[in-house]
DNA sequence: TATTGTTATACTCTATAACTATA
DNA sequence: TATAGTTATAGAGTATAACAATA
């Protein structure tokens, strides 16, 4: 019994201390790619709070349902394989995400130890609805990626998710 | 009396749902700028912990040592907006650096309220020795942006966060 | 024995609100 | 009144360990 308190307003949403990170001589650390790396994704969730009104759903559970989405089926420990999260972590978003009859979770009888994931109908509708206001927040991303760059930031991203990830 | 609990091991220190993200169909997600933003700040954050061997010291609290070590003197609320933190979440981190004489405050005549914060010769000396490694594990992720883009790498993630924190 | 998922628990990080002291 | 910093408190997010059911 202990999902995610159906998540009312947040209390961790930064919003008041969005001030410029400037103003400050950063030195070394200010050219640096963790550093940045850090205050980027910062900026990227609080931009997600602000267009996406719906604050029921953080980009977390975003993830899973859009994961849920492209891979209808899959176990808890694959989705917390794909997103870095151990299971246990999973439970309790994963218990939010079918009270609020998004998720369906289903007890294959091949091996009844696991469950399987799927969006319910309702799952679909807000999905849609969702990813309409995701795509306007990476509109917004995409503004400040130098022209053409795109594909190569993001690879680069991805470079570092996977080059560092396991072994180094 | 909150100070941080003096950091033996962490509790969060993500490291064994070190998996490879791949393996799984990420689908639209797997495309996002924001998405791949989490992750790859994930990676690095685990990569930190391995090459910075001495875990007393976080990335965030290096964060915040490196910037006194280059604006000393600066006051909490200026490294608060540096690094966009409440000076409430400040105290304890501050109160721990304190505690292991890294960093003195100091009230400045002119202003009472306020605090002058400063390296301790014992903080420069840590600080030297754990920018050694903090360089190290910079080359690392150098390694994996491609040839020739860091600067440019870099530069985006900045316009992500200075673009995408103030009003939008 | 190994794996899937749950429960209990602990800890980090961060925020808001109320407060004190100083300006 | 306004600002710097502290304290108290609350909540999200995540991990580990022990466990039950199933394989």
């Amino acid at each position: 019994m202990r999902a995610t308190k159906a998540r009312r307003r947040a209390a961790e949403p930064p919003d008041a201390a969005a001030q410029t990170p400037g103003a400050l001589n950063l030195g070394w650390l200010g050219q640096t790619v963790g550093f940045n790396l850090r205050i980027a994704h910062e900026a990227s969730v609080r931009a997600y709070l602000k267009s996406v009104s719906d604050l029921s759903t953080l980009p977390g559970q975003f993830a899973i349902l859009a994961l849920i989405d492209d891979n209808p089926g899959l176990t808890q420990v694959a989705l917390g394989r794909a997103i870095m999260r151990e299971s246990s972590s999973l439970t309790p978003v994963l218990d939010d995400l079918c009270n609020r009859r998004l998720v369906s979770r289903v007890r294959p009888p091949h091996d009844r130890r696991s469950y399987a994931l799927r969006l319910t109908a309702r799952g679909k509708e807000v999905m849609e609805q969702l990813k309409a206001s995701v795509e306007a927040h990476e509109k917004e991303l995409d503004r400040l990626v130098t022209a053409g760059q795109r594909t190569s930031f993001v690879d680069t991203l991805k470079r570092i998710a996977a080059g560092l990830t396991p072994e180094g």
